[in-house]
DNA sequence: AGGATGGCCGTTAGCGGTAACATAACAAGT
DNA sequence: ACTTGTTATGTTACCGCTAACGGCCATCCT
């Protein structure tokens, strides 16, 4: 016993002592005792150097450094956030990535993520509530330092967890609610009253929505709401609705105003729940020799960057994705001047584009 | 001291014991004790409650899922991860998530992992191989259950970290190459050749390649190589090429589109790297009044659902993205009748979608 | 009856790191 | 010479959970 710990002391002496020969057994993954027993030094001035952390000599982090890279160690994160009680990861919970709306509100999130040493990680809910309940739990079970999740709806065991979570929570996308904790987005029941404003405007009156059949897109809802609000204050209601679900997005775009123009010929707008369906309702109209905008007005929500490569440009409103992204990822990483209390709310301001699918006043 | 002892011992015992009221610390996050007080059994027990694991009682079973609920506890994978050396996560490292083929092969992950208890982890790349490595580090670093990655073509140190890691990795999307250890994918070479065989047969010879100008997009690399080599045989050289970066992805095949058919006026075929740009281009010739597919024949790759909602469909190859992420899951969870060394190749092969832009014979 | 079994639950010893403190060596201040 | 400080390193005690094992009781054989 003596033996042993002299001879641990022997190895902490100045003179070099003799490099180890490589592991006896090769398949063990490696820990910080293999670099520091490597390196000749203890393992806490191994961590001290991986982490760049506290005073080390230049000779002894080269040593170190260069024993972990002949290694080929990785450290052990687990071990490390449970010891320090400090993980990188913030959660971003999505209801989909194939809407090309959160990968963009995604990119924002990253790049001011990158450098504040934090690091998403991804969650995926296809508009379930109770999914986005399990993959809650399951990402809070890993002491994520931030949430990030879309919307303001959330099922009750989900609210209480996030308000007990004792973490920064950002609900992104929409601000017509109650936040748990702080909220960047804009309001879609404004952005639904301000399209049907600049529709009325340009003196369309026999109006149809389009949109989704998903009872989980709240947002959508709510841009419906306000549509149908502004319309109502011009005594107008709407002409017609249809609502589909799956599929190609384009395609459905296409098929749903085929069908809502036959059975209601007399509609002079399509006001479509987003731009994809749009789009496809828009190569239909043009397909089909309608005169747009002049016989049909038609206008999406997004502002995706397809549209940019379409023949003709559709009406839009932009939904801040980026800026929400990057709002909320400043959030967490306390980049904003916070509050005393935590919460609050940032509400962004989509901008009309008029494109070239209203007519001009 | 012997006073706590006994104390605790009489927690244990068979008289309900007191439920304590809630922690003193309303802050403090909860662990398996406050649990275990709270239901006056031990920890272990709530452990093994908690995770389904060995036998307890329905009695003490249901008190202690009471408690936790009451308590709103939420395990910490950290530390249980760290005690049992097992984490139930994957490593999912891919260039891109607006590529829209991405999105999708994750959805074939994830609908295989669903049920194996394993959950993905996405890591984005941007198509820079020290990106990769980075991300790559980062995620080995959690000591994952297997990786997945697209491509075969990493750096040294990726490699490394790869090979050393002692756990299953599956690269995707490719096969024109050597694994580290499992691959599934199909062959860019081969699909290249197919295409440029099928544009052959059917008469066009002033052929044309339109691409990313991505140094690290092997696979569109592949395809070209492959396309020129099939060519070659016949003896047609490419009659022009045009690349791209960054953008609205249609807007860019419009442009390019535009490019080449004023710069080399009797291509007859238009070969895209993507089936965006493709869809760009075809937007673009319908406008212009080019007869497609008679005067000019377009392919594209990838078969997006997108396509389908257009004037016309494209002709492109399918990449059979829920398949490779299908498969890919399945090695990771075990699903496969594993090959005794564990590396094992398996090569899809992508259709040829003819669609309306290639003449019929 | 006496041991064998199995259900149920507790105790102990880590997992691989890190915070916090302790220590050693040496330079500088007074 | 003695404190005081600084730099570079080691030691100790956890972090919160689980594997492994052990103990106790009731039940079931033979």
């Amino acid at each position: 016993m003596a033996l042993a710990l002299t001879r641990k002391k022997d190895l902490a002496q100045k003179a070099p002592p003799l490099n180890r020969p490589p592991p006896a057994d090769p398949r063990r993954t490696l820990t910080l005792r293999d670099v520091s027993e490597a390196s000749g030094v203890s393992e806490m001035t191994v961590s001290r150097v991986l982490r760049n952390r506290g005073d080390v000599s230049e000779t002894t982090r080269e040593r170190v450094l260069e024993a972990a890279r002949a290694l080929g160690y990785v450290p052990n994160k687990i071990a490390g956030a449970l010891a320090s009680q400090r993980v990188n990861l913030v959660g971003v919970i999505i209801p989909s990535l194939s809407n090309m709306v959160f990968p963009e509100v995604l990119t924002g999130i990253s790049e001011v993520l990158e450098d504040t040493g934090l690091q998403p990680v991804v969650g995926v809910t296809n508009y379930s509530p109770e999914r986005e309940e399990t993959v809650l739990y399951e990402m809070l079970s890993w002491r994520p330092s931030g949430v990030i999740l879309a919307g303001l709806e959330h099922t009750e065991a989900s609210q209480a967890m996030l308000a007990q979570a004792g973490i920064p929570i950002v609900e992104i996308m929409d601000i017509d609610g109650t936040p748990v904790d702080s909220a960047v987005g804009i309001s879609h029941v404004r952005a639904g009253r301000q399209m049907a404003e600049a529709i009325l405007a340009a003196g369309y009156r026999r109006i149809a929505f389009l949109g989704t059949q998903m009872p989980n897109d709240h947002r959508a809802k709510k841009r419906l709401a306000g549509f149908e609000e502004a319309l109502a204050k011009a005594g107008v209601t709407l002409a017609d609705r249809e609502f589909y679900s799956g599929g190609s997005a384009l395609l459905k775009g296409r098929e749903m105003t085929a069908a809502v123009l036959n059975r209601t010929p007399d509609v002079d707008f399509l006001y479509y729940s987003n731009d994809m369906i749009g789009a496809g309702g828009l190569l239909y109209c043009l397909d089909a020799g309608i005169d747009v905008p002049g016989k049909v007005g038609l206008a999406g929500f997004n502002g995706v960057e397809l549209l940019d490569g379409l023949p003709r440009k559709l009406a839009t409103m932009d939904a801040c994705r980026l800026e929400i992204g990057r709002a909320a990822a400043e959030i967490i990483g306390g980049k904003r001047p916070k509050g005393i209390v935590g919460g609050e709310v940032i509400e962004l301001t989509p901008t009309l584009q008029q494109g070239d699918t209203i007519r001009k006043i």
